[in-house]
DNA sequence: TATTGTTATACTCTATAACTATA
DNA sequence: TATAGTTATAGAGTATAACAATA
């Protein structure tokens, strides 16, 4: 049960829900970036071009919204995004910007998906005996916290 | 399933387990941070006083090794806990030393270690027959990260 | 030689406040 | 008055490299 058997410590954390939370999110998103940086392209951009993949003429701002990201935050996302020429900004009502996938912008959305999916089935296969889908469903369940 | 209902997007990835991850851990560590500010302890500094106490007489080496936090990144921690009066350091064998709590810091302790019980018995209560240990053991499989 | 503790530093992520221009 | 996009900035958190003292 403990995360770091070899430490001559004993580990009063490691059973904690919060501690674990955060122990896996960290081992996976490392492991994504590693897995992402191939396709030279960071977790949240990804994570970006799938949503405008899904949504094509969605504004930067619905995309903060859904991925719980500050307005402030998504401009050097979206700014970097344009300059690989993978996502294009059309006028939409002179204050927002309707965003769409270029020819460039569907490849890496596609080869970053494929990454994904394949880092997706990798961690589940971890869970020995565990239900991933009961897993997804719990996780679920605590993103809609009393905060806010 | 989707975590923003009222968004007028699709959701193309709450279904992912790394997502998933991500926001739930930021979720939860959001909360903990408000439940401790009225100890005036952070998440983090809470955890190494939990681990001090646990392990009296330990050094912060071990503790950055138990919880993952490089060597570097575990002075201002304990020079804060020590500032604060609420861990001892006293010298082992004149490079380490051995880590203790004061009278006062096993009362911050204690104070960390019911509100952090509290959190947790308030998101276990989040999931709605969903089980809270098998969550736990699934999240401890993901922790060993096929990473490093 | 390897380890502990430390300094300095840099990079990412996140958060706020304020501004503009548009609706 | 509210929203979209932006700028600037500040604070965490995390990473590396290097060094001194010690084992």
């Amino acid at each position: 049960m403990d995360i770091i058997p070899a430490s001559p410590l004993i580990d009063p954390v490691s059973h904690r829900l919060g501690y674990l939370l955060r122990r896996a999110s960290a081992a996976m998103m490392a492991d994504l970036a590693h897995t992402l940086s191939s396709c030279g392209i960071s977790p949240v951009e990804a994570t970006v071009l799938v949503v405008i993949g899904a949504n094509p003429g969605c504004t930067q701002s619905d995309i903060a919204r859904l991925l719980g990201i500050k307005r402030a935050n998504m401009v050097p996302i979206i700014a970097r995004l344009g300059a690989e020429g993978w996502v294009e900004r059309r006028p939409m009502n002179g204050r927002s910007h309707a965003l769409h996938l270029t020819e460039a912008g569907m490849g890496v959305h596609n080869q970053a998906e494929l990454r994904m999916n394949e880092q997706e089935e990798r961690f589940s296969g971890l869970l020995q005996g565990q239900d991933a889908a009961a897993l997804r469903a719990a996780l679920a369940l605590l993103v809609r916290t009393p905060e806010e």
